[in-house]
DNA sequence: GGTATTTGACCGAC
DNA sequence: GTCGGTCAAATACC
């Protein structure tokens, strides 16, 4: 199993680069590749998924799966779930989803309880699963979203949510390797705007930020405010946060919303969601990605915070004079 | 000089 | 007492 999902995540970080790529096809940058290495990268993909897809149908018993799934057989259990949760995030974009039409799509048990595989996507929150849960002073609603770091250029930086940010701590917690950021909107004082993130990559997937927001922003709606285009607030459904806002054009591939904090309290069923305009950019990859949640790389400015080389010194890299490099 | 980041200290929830 | 979140002075950058 473990290989398979080695394989998998292997064919998604391919995949991702190959994204990268098509992506900068009409850019001028020298280190994009010729179409037809583009194509010989698209026949590696496919070899590696086709030898997951070996390990997976060749694994005699699934036990953590009901006698349906079983049945029916694991790689089409995903398929459809993953179709489900693409009609699913239809459905929202084409009306402002009411809480009523939010479906949860089922988690199998062993599933559920991988940490790999919750990093990849099937997760409701991977903040407090075992911790209890804090309640926090200001008990403003959390939305938690994973998103890839990188994996070319400089691999330390989140991508770009369209709005800007100020730095205003940064916390080592306890149980990660990785400190937290906490970022505000920079436009707090000036119209403010309450909105707050704070980022942390995973520990089992140095690759993927962790940034939780709490409380929208409020600058957008200024008439004077500066405005990047604001994305649409996230809706949210039962307990459940739902990010729908559009991955800026420097393509990163991934927003999960793994929930909220209660919902990772309650330890509620997990529900996978899925943004239309993405599936619709990216359908291939990003059936992949919506599984095993992860992304592609971008480019912005928060070189400070992550270190390039997320293996070994973190922790040098998150000192102050990263800044300077 | 204005703005952003860093980082130790502080506060409040647990 | 511990820990996560925030503050604010010091520092860096443009």
């Amino acid at each position: 199993m473990e290989e398979a999902v080695s394989l998998i995540l292997r064919g998604c970080s391919l995949a991702r680069q190959l994204e990268f790529n098509v992506l900068n096809l009409g850019s001028n940058n020298i280190n994009v590749p010729q179409p037809h290495l583009m194509a010989r990268s698209c026949d590696e993909i496919l070899g590696v998924f086709s030898a997951a897809k070996e390990r997976l149908s060749s694994h005699e018993q699934w036990p953590p799966f009901t006698a349906v799934q079983r049945e029916v057989g694991l790689e089409e259990w995903l398929r459809s779930t993953c179709s489900q949760a693409m009609e699913l995030a239809q459905m929202q974009t084409r009306s402002p989803a009411p809480s009523s039409a939010v479906v949860a799509v089922p988690v199998p048990a062993a599933v559920e309880d991988s940490g790999k595989l919750i990093a990849m996507g099937f997760s409701t929150s991977s903040s407090s699963s075992s911790t209890k849960a804090r309640r926090r002073k200001d008990d403003t609603e959390k939305r938690t979203v994973r998103v890839a770091a990188p994996r070319i250029g400089n691999t330390e930086l989140p991508p770009d949510d369209g709005f800007t940010w100020r730095k205003y701590g940064q916390k080592e917690i306890l149980g990660s390797r990785f400190p937290r950021g906490y970022f505000r909107c920079t436009h707090q004082k000036l119209y403010h705007c309450p909105a707050k993130k704070h980022v942390q990559r995973l520990d089992d997937d140095p690759y993927t930020f962790e940034v939780t927001y709490r409380s929208d922003h409020t600058c957008h709606m200024s008439a004077t405010a500066p405005s990047a285009p604001p994305p649409p607030p996230p809706a949210i459904a039962g307990g459940q946060h739902i990010s729908q806002f559009r991955p800026p054009s420097t393509g990163w591939l991934s927003v999960e919303v793994v929930g909220s904090a209660s919902a990772s309290v309650s330890g509620g069923p997990a529900t996978v969601r899925y943004g239309k305009d993405v599936a619709e950019q990216f359908p291939v990859v990003d059936l992949a990605d919506v599984m095993f949640n992860s992304g592609t790389g971008s480019s912005n400015s928060m070189e400070s915070i992550f270190a390039a080389d997320v293996a070994d010194d973190h922790h040098h890299k998150w000192k102050k004079d990263d800044k300077k490099n």
